[in-house]
RNA sequence: GGCCCCGUUGUGUAGCGGCCUAGCACGCCGCCCUCUCAAGGCGGUAGCGCGGGUUCGAAUCCCGUCGGGGCUACCA
């Protein structure tokens, strides 16, 4: 019944135009995607922007900048055409019009005059009687004149299915396998703005579009009938069906916008998510981790490895919700992979949102910024975490906030400890690394020698206590990245200068 | 309401009749490490929705029930 295992395969995800990109348009995408590249077969982004009330002219793009980020690339599409251009339905009007009028020569569809109104009023009176509801086929049969003497007429008409007795239910789902779906109601496939719906559109462009492989959510279910029932009356092959689970919110109700941020797109480049993890992340969504040579599971894994072993019999039907607990786990596990170099540069467009940094930081700012990157790697789990982190580098000394509760958390020995920090730190040469022809000497393990056989050992202050001034002193929180290593990036004078700040401040 | 889909710890999953006194990961809790916080190491907590069958034996098969979800548009 079904074309899929000859020639290469062609998958596609059609998203429409509506508002931000949706998570599910990723998941979607990257489980196409790694099915198409297995197979050797290619990757098609349509926009089903048939939809004009709702239509948002900035989506597609965002469409395209979201996709990119997330490393799923298509091999066809708008932006860069392709064998089956135009890749937009809008731009594929004339394609269904045909299509539409051979149903109609041959009796498969049909007119229909009736208002918004009087459909409105007859779903309501039906669903009042207990009924189900469906169109009641008032127009079939009729012309336009017979109908026009009967209430509820509207000039433009728009064409309906009729659907048969005897339409085909079942179908076979490459995750499910077979599957049984509702009987479908007399659906209208062109609108009276000559617009197709999405029932005729999909069906007509994924075939002149050769797609072998249907993948899309397990919302279109109930509606693969009437695909299905479009195939055949045109003579066409239909292709193979997976229908994927839904992603959903906490209340398990199908993810959006509306109730969980993260079903937009965009919002995970806000909060400073790495692509990378967040496509690992979405891998890991009804479906099993990889496994490895001794048969424990991998559950960090890059694309390639997805898409070469994947499957969709392993993919599991029942809809996942979409927590993000894992997410940031592995997004701090693939934060610490990250070179250096590599960490410092993703996290400069959020210092910079985030007003650390201006539009043009300095050389000694960014030789900084690398410095100041490693220390912070293993404690952010997000990119937009390390402003707070960050921010303390950059002000200038007497710009430096002392937080309230850092300030509440200072024990009645912080003067004595500051000015034996303060004594014995200025009788530290002001020697760094690069200073000609000396070894360094103002560097964390020298520092921190000095401090502690002056304050633990010297005063009898434990370590916890003895440093707590310091650190809000120097970052003027109680929570921040290693106090010596701060200090040796800070350099003696800033160092110097903030301690004895807090000091005259107490 | 009707029609479909689904049901293993808090979350994601393994399990496909005996290897299960149900494994793994995240989370959570505790301990270790430690200048704070992380990271790291070690340990712990928690689950087969329920009821009937089938079978020597059921998380695994069948039926029912309950629960959740989707669709029910001139939206996709």
């Amino acid at each position: 019944m079904t074309t899929a295992d000859t020639g290469s395969v062609r998958l596609r995800v059609a998203p429409s135009p509506t508002g931000d990109p949706h998570v599910g348009t990723a998941y979607m995408s990257l489980f196409n995607l790694a099915f198409a590249r297995q197979q050797g077969g290619r990757f098609v982004l349509r926009i089903e922007d048939t939809d004009r009330a709702r239509f948002r002219a900035d989506s597609e793009q965002q469409v395209f900048d979201t996709l990119r980020w997330l490393g799923l690339p298509w091999d066809e599409g708008p932006d860069i055409g392709g064998p089956y251009a135009p890749y937009r339905q809008s731009e594929r009007l004339d394609t269904y019009a045909p299509y539409a009028e051979r149903l109609l020569a041959e009796g498969k569809a049909y007119h229909c005059w009736c208002s918004p109104e009087r459909l409105a009023q007859m779903r309501e009176d039906q669903q009042r009687r207990k009924e189900p509801t469906g169109y009641d086929r008032l127009c079939h049969g009729r012309t336009r004149e017979e109908r026009a003497l009967l209430p509820g007429f509207s000039e433009t008409p728009v064409v309906r299915m009729l659907i048969p007795d005897d339409v085909d239910l079942v179908f076979d789902d490459l995750i499910r396998g077979k599957v049984s779906a509702p009987r479908p109601d007399d659906q209208v496939i062109v609108k009276a703005d000559g617009f197709p719906t999405y029932h005729l559109a999909v069906v007509v462009d994924d075939h002149e579009m050769g797609i072998t492989h249907v993948v899309r959510g397990e919302e279109w279910i109930s509606s693969t009938p009437k695909h299905l029932l479009l195939y055949r009356w045109l003579g066409l092959t239909p292709p193979a069906f997976a229908h994927m689970p839904l992603l959903r919110n906490v209340d398990k109700s199908k993810i959006s916008k509306r109730k969980n941020p993260a079903a937009r797109l965009t919002w995970f480049q806000e909060e400073g998510y790495l692509p990378e993890a967040l496509v690992n992340f979405l891998a890991l969504l009804a479906y099993p981790p990889q496994q490895d040579a001794e048969g424990h599971d991998v559950e960090v894994f890059p694309f390639d490895d997805f898409s070469r072993d994947f499957d969709w019999a392993k993919v599991n039907p029942v809809g996942p919700i979409f927590d993000l607990k894992k997410l940031d786990w592995l997004n701090g596990v693939y934060i610490r992979e990250l070179e250096l170099g590599d960490l410092a540069s993703r996290l400069l467009p959020y210092l910079q949102r985030d007003e650390v940094l201006g539009d043009q930081p300095t050389l000694g700012e960014l030789a900084r910024l690398e410095k100041v990157t490693a220390l912070i790697q293993t404690r952010i789990a997000k990119l937009s975490e390390a402003t707070a982190l960050v921010a303390p580098f950059y002000v200038a000394d007497q710009d430096l906030e002392i937080a309230d509760d850092a300030r509440a958390g200072l024990r009645d020995d912080s003067a004595q400890v500051l000015d034996t920090a303060l004594d014995v730190l200025d009788g530290l040469p002001d020697t760094h690394a690069g200073t000609l022809g000396s070894e360094p000497s103002w560097t964390a393990p020298v520092i921190e020698e000095a401090l502690r056989s002056a304050i633990v050992d010297g005063l009898g202050i434990k370590a916890r206590f003895a440093f707590g001034p310091l650190r809000t002193a120097v970052s003027g929180q109680r929570v921040s990245p290693p106090l010596f290593e701060s200090m040796e990036i800070l350099g003696k004078a800033s160092t110097v200068t903030r301690l004895r700040r807090l000091r005259e401040s107490l």
